[in-house]
DNA sequence: GAGCACTGC
C-alpha cells in the first residue's frame, strides 16, 4: 500500500478544515502555475494541509517540499502536527529543521523551517535543486528573511537559465499570507494567481474608547487606561480571560501592580448567566521573563477565577492563549528603528498600524466571538495609525543582507525586486560600511574575506574581528565574546533597589576579576567561569547572569567554532602572525571589526563619535569603565543606547595608534559614487577614471584633532534629539503620575 | 548615575 493512500483513508478533522473542498482546484493551481499566492486567514488550515496535498499529489518525486516559517517555534510545532498526521515518524518523511536543531533525514520529503535557515540553503545551492515546490508561508509579517526570499524566488525566474539549472524538473512557488495586500503580492509575482481560501475563527466586536487621541502619541497615560478598562471587562463582561496588550516590561509590572491594588478594592463578586466570576488572576508576560514563569501563562485559571494576561507583542504573533475572549489595546507597540543619517539604531515607542490592531483583536476570536476593547479613539485610528506597519526591510540595518546578496550574485542590490524597495541611503550605507570592513572592493564585487565573513551568523563588523583573531591563532578569545554579544542581555539588573545594589557589585566583582577594565573582557571572564564552573545555573544565579542566555551564548560558541574549522580546513584560510604586546590581543582584534565604532574624549564626559557623524555620547554606567577617568581618551563600543542620553554601551579602551591606519577608511568612499558602481557593472577603464577622480578629491592628511574639532560642532542629528526628547517627557510624565 | 519590544542565522 502506498503511503499516500493510507493517508487518505485516514478520516480525521483536516477533513473539516476550510481548505479540505479547495484540494484538488489547489493542487491543480500550483501544477499549472510557477508562482501562485494563497490567502486565507488562521484556522484555514493552509499550512498543514497545503503541503500534505501536494505530497499525495506526487509533488515530492523529484524533490523535496519546502515550508518557511518566521519563527522556530512555529517551524517545530507545525512539522510535530504533520507528522502526527501523516503518520509518521519525525525526521523521517516529515522533518524540521531550525538554527541548532536539525531534525531531517535523507528521506525527508516535506521540510519546515524557519525563513533564515532557507536563506542559508540558498547561499549553498542557489537553484536550490532539492526542492520541487518551496512555500513561504506568513509573508504578511514581511520579516526580513522571507522579504529577501520573494525577492530571489522572483529573480530566479526572471533568469530562465538560472531556474533551470542543476535541475530537471521546474520549481513551484507558493506564497501564502493573510488576506492583507493581496493584490500587491499578486502583481510583485506577475500577476499571479491569487487563491483564497476562507478562515475559521469568531467574530470580534471592536469598540474604540475616548482616553487617548491623537494629541497624546506621547502619553504614558495608557497604563492607567488599560488598568481602568480592564477592570471595567472584568466586572462587566460575562466570564472568558483578559489580554492586555503593553510595550514593556516596566510599564506591564506597574499595570500589573495597579490591577492588584485596585481589583482588591472592587467587589468583584458578579453573576453573569451561571457563570460566576469571583476573582482575577493577573499575570504579567514578556520575554525576558524566565521560561518557567512564562508556561503559567497557559495554565488554565482556577474555576470561578478569571485570567488576567498583562502581554509585549509577544502575545500577538509569537505565544498563543487559549482562552482569551477580551483584548484590551494600549494602541501601542516599542520598535527598533534604524536611524541611517545617525548610523543609530533607536527604539521607540510609537502608534501600532491598523492591520496590528486588527491582529491583536483577532486573538480574542480563537476559540470562540470576543471584545477587543481600544483605549484610544476612533480619531487617533484614523490620523496617528498607520494602514500597514513599516516593513523590516525599510527600518534595519541591511548590512549583513546586502552582504549575503552580493555573494548569491546580486550585483545591483539597488534594483534587486524588493516588494518594497528600502530606501537608497540604508543600501548605500550598507555597501559603504561593507567597503570599510574590506567585505567588498572599491568596485563592489566580494573579496575573499567577504566569502568568509557571509558564512557566519553575526555582524560583519564582529565577524571581521573573529576572523582576525581566527588568523592570529586567538580564536579562543574571540569566539565567546562574539557569542555573548549576540544573545540576550547577560547581566541581569532587577527592578528593586536593593537587589539591583546586589546585583551591581557582582558585576563590578565579575568585571575586576576580568583583570582589565574592558567590557569585552569581561564577557569572556564570564563565559569561561561559569564554562568551568561545577554548578553552571547556581553560579549564574549567584552572580546575577541570565543562565538561560549564557547557556544559547554557549551553543552559538560551539557553532560558530564549528564554522570557522570548516572554512580553516579549505586552503587559502589567512595565517598572519602578531608582534604585540599579548595583554593586547583581544582588544587589537576588536580594533579590526569594531573601528566604525570608535569614541574619542571630547570635554569631560562626553566622548565623540569618530564615525563621520560626530555624535556627542556617554558611557553607559553599566560599563566598567563609567567614571573611569585615567588616561581614558580612545574606545571602542559595540552599541548605542538612547534614552535620556546618548549612551555606549559594551565599552572597551583602546590607543589611537591600533586604528590611526583603519580610520581614514571612514571618510574615504563617497556614497554617491559607491551608488553609481552599485547599480552596474563598470568597466575597467571606467573604474580607473572614478579612481582617479576620487584620488583627486582626497585631501591632504588631516590631523584627528581637526577632524573630531570639525564634527564635535555638528550637533547629533535631529532624529537622535528627538527621540531623546521624547524620552525625558516619558520620563517626567511618569515621575508626575506617581507624586499623584 | 542606569528605564531595551520581538524575531532569526
Amino acid at each position: 500500500m502506498s503511503k499516500s493512500t493510507r493517508w487518505e483513508s485516514k478520516d480525521n478533522e483536516s477533513k473539516h478544515l476550510p481548505i479540505y473542498q479547495h484540494k484538488t482546484k489547489l493542487v491543480q493551481a500550483v501544477r499549472d502555475n510557477t508562482f501562485l499566492v494563497v490567502t486565507g486567514e488562521t484556522g484555514s488550515g493552509k499550512t498543514t494541509q497545503l503541503p500534505q496535498y501536494l505530497y499525495q499529489a506526487g509533488f515530492c518525486k523529484d524533490g523535496k517540499i519546502g515550508i518557511t516559517q518566521p519563527r522556530r517555534v512555529a517551524a517545530i510545532t507545525v512539522a510535530q502536527r504533520v507528522a502526527q498526521e501523516m503518520q509518521c515518524t519525525l525526521g523521517r518523511d516529515v522533518g524540521y529543521q531550525v538554527r541548532f536543531d536539525d531534525c531531517t533525514s535523507q528521506d525527508t520529503a516535506v521540510k519546515y523551517m524557519t525563513d533564515g535557515c532557507l536563506l542559508r540553503e540558498i547561499l549553498a545551492d542557489p537553484g536550490l535543486s532539492q526542492y520541487s515546490v518551496v512555500i513561504l508561508d506568513e509573508v504578511h509579517e514581511r520579516s526580513l528573511n522571507t522579504d529577501i526570499l520573494l525577492g530571489l524566488l522572483k529573480k530566479i525566474f526572471t533568469n530562465p537559465a538560472k531556474a533551470t539549472k542543476g535541475r530537471s524538473f521546474p520549481l513551484k512557488v507558493v506564497v501564502m499570507s493573510a488576506t492583507l495586500e493581496t493584490d500587491k503580492l499578486s502583481a510583485f509575482l506577475g500577476d499571479c494567481l491569487v487563491f483564497a481560501i476562507p478562515g475559521r475563527t469568531f467574530p470580534v466586536t471592536c469598540t474604540f474608547g475616548s482616553a487617548v487621541g491623537p494629541k497624546d502619541i506621547e502619553s504614558t497615560g495608557y497604563v492607567k487606561e488599560v488598568v481602568k478598562m480592564a477592570l471595567d471587562v472584568h466586572t462587566s463582561e460575562m466570564a472568558g480571560d483578559i489580554l492586555v496588550f503593553l510595550t514593556g516590561q516596566s510599564e506591564i509590572e506597574r499595570a500589573c501592580d495597579l490591577l492588584y491594588e485596585k481589583a482588591e478594592s472592587i467587589d468583584y463578586r458578579y453573576d453573569v448567566q451561571d457563570q460566576t466570576v469571583e476573582g482575577l488572576l493577573i499575570l504579567p508576560l514578556y520575554g525576558s521573563m524566565p521560561t518557567d514563569q512564562q508556561r503559567q501563562i497557559f495554565q488554565p485559571p482556577p474555576p470561578k477565577i478569571r485570567k488576567c494576561v498583562v502581554a509585549t507583542n509577544i502575545a500577538a504573533t509569537s505565544l498563543t492563549i487559549n482562552g482569551i475572549k477580551y483584548i484590551i489595546d494600549s494602541g501601542f507597540v516599542k520598535q527598533l528603528n534604524h536611524n541611517s543619517r545617525v548610523g543609530m539604531d533607536i527604539l521607540e515607542v510609537v502608534p501600532i498600524s491598523k492591520s496590528e490592531a486588527q491582529q491583536r483583536a483577532g486573538r480574542a476570536g480563537r476559540t470562540s466571538a470576543g471584545k477587543c476593547f481600544r483605549i484610544y479613539t476612533k480619531e487617533f485610528w484614523e490620523k496617528s495609525m498607520p494602514e500597514y506597519t513599516v516593513p523590516e526591510i525599510q527600518r534595519t540595518s541591511l548590512t549583513a543582507v546586502i552582504l549575503t546578496l552580493k555573494c548569491l550574485g546580486v550585483h545591483d542590490v539597488i534594483r534587486f525586486p524588493y516588494l518594497d524597495c528600502p530606501e537608497e541611503r540604508f543600501i548605500l550605507e550598507a555597501l559603504k560600511q561593507l567597503y570599510q570592513f574590506d567585505a567588498i572592493d572599491r568596485r563592489g564585487r566580494v573579496t575573499r574575506l567577504g566569502e568568509l565573513m557571509v558564512e557566519f551568523p553575526l555582524h560583519p563588523g564582529l565577524t571581521r574581528a573573529v576572523l582576525k583573531a581566527a588568523s592570529l591563532g586567538c580564536q579562543d578569545l574571540l569566539l565567546p565574546v562574539a557569542a555573548m554579544l549576540s544573545v540576550e542581555n547577560i547581566l541581569i539588573r532587577p527592578g528593586h533597589p536593593e537587589k539591583q545594589k546586589e546585583a551591581d557589585k557582582k558585576h563590578r566583582g565579575l568585571a575586576n576579576k576580568s583583570g582589565s577594565m574592558n567590557d569585552f573582557a569581561t564577557l569572556l571572564s564570564v563565559f569561561q567561569s561559569c564554562k568551568s564552573s561545577d554548578r553552571p545555573s547556581v553560579w549564574c544565579k549567584e552572580n546575577w547572569i541570565h543562565w538561560r542566555a549564557l547557556k544559547s551564548a554557549f551553543s552559538v560558541e560551539t557553532q560558530l567554532r564549528e564554522i570557522l574549522l570548516r572554512l580553516q580546513q579549505k586552503r587559502d584560510f589567512p595565517v598572519e602572525t602578531f608582534d604585540g604586546n599579548k595583554s593586547e590581543l583581544l582588544r587589537r582584534c576588536l580594533c579590526t571589526g569594531y573601528f566604525t565604532n570608535v569614541a574619542r574624549r571630547s570635554v569631560g564626559k562626553v566622548f565623540c563619535t569618530m564615525d563621520g557623524h560626530g555624535s556627542m555620547v556617554h558611557i553607559h554606567p553599566s560599563s566598567s569603565l563609567f567614571d573611569q577617568e585615567a588616561e581614558l581618551n580612545w574606545v571602542i563600543f559595540h552599541d548605542v543606547l538612547v534614552t535620556s542620553r546618548v549612551y555606549i554601551r559594551t565599552v572597551c579602551p583602546i590607543r589611537y595608534e591600533w586604528v590611526k591606519d583603519l580610520l581614514p577608511k571612514l571618510h574615504e568612499v563617497d556614497v554617491y559614487e559607491l551608488s553609481s558602481v552599485a547599480r552596474e557593472e563598470v568597466t575597467d577603464e571606467e573604474m580607473i577614471k572614478w579612481e582617479n577622480r576620487e584620488a583627486a578629491k582626497r585631501q591632504p592628511e588631516v590631523s584627528t584633532e581637526d577632524v573630531t574639532k570639525k564634527l564635535e560642532k555638528r550637533n547629533n542629528e535631529a532624529t537622535v534629539s528627538d527621540a531623546r526628547a521624547r524620552y525625558l517627557q516619558r520620563k517626567q510624565q511618569r515621575q508626575q503620575s506617581k507624586a499623584l
